[in-house]
DNA sequence: TATAAAGATTTAAATTATTTAATACACGAG
DNA sequence: CTCGTGTATTAAATAATTTAAATCTTTATA
């Protein structure tokens, strides 16, 4: 199978959006840009936590990460996300 | 928040996808229906495996099944997916 | 009818991966 | 220096994956 790769990288991708908290991280990047250190009251976890999500999200390249000052600014590198969030509405609507 | 059975409803699509063999099974349906007893085979793995796979894919609601005779046929129900799986190609690419 | 086969599922057990918070550390701003 | 923000590592709890064996279901056939 040459497209092994191109699978385990696609499979990468859906593990990464496969955690509720991280599901709420993009959905918020869909209204736009956001720091992370507004998640950790947001979603009642630790900083700790947090920091793994986005470290999960941005090693899958679903966002991108800007440091200004001490804070993170993270915004969403597959916009085209949006559109299979609005795909999966059909479903969860049943 | 009112809104967390959505986002964990959510999840669950998105980990359902989230293992390289169900991403290379929903390509294949992508193509077209296809019966669960060939996967054994072309995933090199266990027949009882193949049988989890579908069955998480079909919990998830992304494929439906029939059962012809003694064999079961699977197609995708969310068509959709179609668009997703482009979008990640730009990230692939890279 | 009886029964064997093919296809699919369930169960249980072992293995492997993920999630989480605690702790410690790094860095910039004031 | 101190505070706010974020990261790295660790350890414990939880969840996912895999396979073999047993069980179903349906069909074909003696």
């Amino acid at each position: 199978m040459q497209t092994k790769d191109r699978i385990e990288a696609r499979a990468k991708i859906f593990k990464a959006l496969s955690h509720p908290s991280r599901v709420y991280i993009i959905e918020e990047l869909i209204k736009g840009e956001r720091c992370i250190c507004e998640f950790a009251e947001l979603l009642n976890v630790d900083k700790s936590t947090v920091s793994k999500h986005f470290a999960i999200l941005k090693e899958a390249r679903i966002i991108n990460t800007d440091k200004q000052g001490t804070s993170v600014i993270c915004s969403l590198r597959m916009p085209c996300i949006k559109n299979f969030f609005c795909c999966t509405e059909e479903i969860l609507k049943e």
